[in-house]
RNA sequence: GACCCCAUCGUCUAGAGGCCUAGGACGUCACCCUUUCACGGUGAAGACACGGGUUCGAAUCCCGUUGGGGUCGCCA
């Protein structure tokens, strides 16, 4: 069996978004899973849309999944001449013509077939015409001669055979007047040249496969396998919007989404192994195909991403953890978290981690440790430091004192003993330590509160709040 | 409009003729756990788009209808 190369080759136009982030993870996977080679391709040839920043974003993006490439990115404008290269020799052995049709000529067949009902197709008419007949002045450009019997079937591993009759495929051009190569060729001689095997991408392009199919025949290439997948769609069904999803990934990072939670979010979307639902990059690495992605397109839905996520974060360790909120926290801060206070997250976060679904609320549920006395409780929190309240807060302060060793278990055996005492439920005093303590009426366990908080701080703030 | 693709709970899906009185997950609701919020546990409601075939038997195969999506550039 040859080696399997896949390759992932967006235009840099834009962020990397979502969809081709499935893309690449899918080819990622494909050819990881086999010991093939996943190469990157910058398609670049729009040199109006294309920018230098489109680029970082692309890199970065796929950095940020996780998702390494082989070798150098091929980018396309680079290889324009071998295009051209591959046009000529296909114009020299008569598989290709110069058509000198102007862009009113077009637009008129266009407007004609629109009015009769009909798809856009060239119609030939320079097809096999001399180039004597050529008018003077006009720079033609060049197109491909297609079959115009028969029927191009397409093997795909995602969508099965697909048949297309030639006779609706036009003539299409694959060098522009000014020379310059355009997509399908482009695509047809890098994918050849960089050996791809397999290529892996949305089903928007399932109609190029077969033009693309006829071109790899007639220049003589292997034309490779296919597997077109579903594009992921709104809630709404429809084409994925922004507000629905249709972000950069960076977006996603910035909302506090882990990579390895993406990946498996993404890797369920459209694809299954029965009845799994948490998936490794291990375990997908082991496990995926081409045989299992759905054919069907899928609804892009945050509230399952924020369970997965949910998942991953508390499932990861509080090292790891650590570093993915620190960013988030100097965000907040304005300034990087001291020593001193990262040693006080590490501790809280086995409790913050159980409640959390993205970072961000991570963060929000570490604000209690960077608050300046006196601590601010917000509107909720203060109907539990009535005066009743602060009257067992004074109580509690003495209690608290006398505790010799600080720790959650200690503070915790001694308020549940004075709540015994008293007579009194223990919400009724965690409930006043809490908004004394956060300024909020959620918080993590109020004990492991106390705990990071640290005697003399948790007393000062106790002390401020009892008045 | 033409061509192509798709069609199982609200969502992601399992299902490749009998294992299906259709399974799992998210979400929703209820209860349990509980110092808040979560987590966790238990349970509930919830789907084979419709109509014809084929077959002893169809969610699974065929045809049609309806609905959805994609493509129809000297963009990629």
């Amino acid at each position: 069996m040859t080696k399997i190369v896949t390759r992932f080759a967006p235009s840099p136009t834009g962020y990397l978004h979502i969809g081709g982030a499935r893309t690449a993870l899918f080819n990622w996977l494909f050819a990881r899973r086999h010991g093939g080679t996943f190469l990157l391709r910058i398609e670049d040839t729009d040199r109006e849309r294309s920018t230098e920043d489109a680029v970082q974003k692309i890199f970065q993006g796929l950095t940020w999944l996780g998702l390494d490439w082989d070798g150098e990115p091929v980018m396309q404008f680079a290889r324009m001449n071998r295009h051209a290269e591959v046009a000529h020799k296909l114009l020299a052995e008569g598989k290709a013509y110069h058509c000198y049709c102007s862009p009113e000529e077009l637009e008129e067949m266009r407007n004609t077939a629109k009015a009769a009902g009909k798809p856009m197709r060239y119609d030939g008419r320079w097809r096999d015409r001399d180039a004597k007949d050529a008018p003077a002045g006009v720079k033609p450009v060049v197109r491909f001669k297609a079959p115009q019997t028969g029927s191009t079937v397409i093997k795909d591993h995602v969508q099965g055979d697909v048949t297309f009759q030639n006779e609706q495929l036009d003539d299409l051009i694959i060098l522009r007047s000014d020379g310059t190569p355009t997509y399908n060729l482009s695509v047809v001689v890098d994918d050849h040249d960089m050996g791809v095997t397999h290529i892996i991408r949305g089903d928007d392009h399932l109609t190029n496969a077969a033009r693309q199919t006829q071109l790899y025949l007639a220049a003589g290439f292997a034309v490779p396998d296919f597997a077109h997948i579903p594009l992921i769609h709104g809630p709404d069904g429809a084409k994925l919007s922004k507000r629905h999803g249709a972000l950069g990934t960076e977006a996603y990072a910035d909302m506090g989404y882990l990579p390895a939670a993406m990946r498996n979010y993404l890797l369920r979307l459209g694809w299954s192994h029965g009845d799994d639902e948490i998936i490794s990059t291990q375990q997908a690495l082991e496990w995926f195909d081409l045989d299992h992605v759905g054919r069907s397109p899928a609804r892009f839905d945050f509230a399952k991403l924020n369970n997965v996520n949910g998942h991953y974060i508390r499932h990861s360790s509080d090292d790891e953890l650590l570093q993915a909120v620190l960013p988030f926290i100097a965000k907040k801060l304005g300034r990087d978290a001291n020593q001193a206070e990262q040693a006080q997250i590490k501790a809280i976060l086995p409790a913050v981690k159980e409640r959390a679904k993205d970072l961000n609320e991570i963060t929000e549920a570490l604000q209690f440790l960077f608050v300046a006395r006196p601590v601010q409780a917000d509107v909720a929190a203060q109907k539990h430091l009535d005066d009743a309240a602060k009257a067992r807060l004074k109580t509690m302060i003495e209690t608290l004192g006398t505790v010799s060793s600080w720790t959650a278990t200690d503070t915790e055996a001694a308020i549940r003993s004075l709540s015994e005492a008293q007579q009194v439920k223990l919400g009724q005093l965690a409930q006043p330590l809490r908004a004394a303590l956060t300024g909020r009426t959620v918080s993590p366990p109020i004990f492991d509160v106390l705990a990071v908080l640290g005697r003399e701080e948790t007393l000062a703030r106790l002390g401020d709040a009892a008045g």
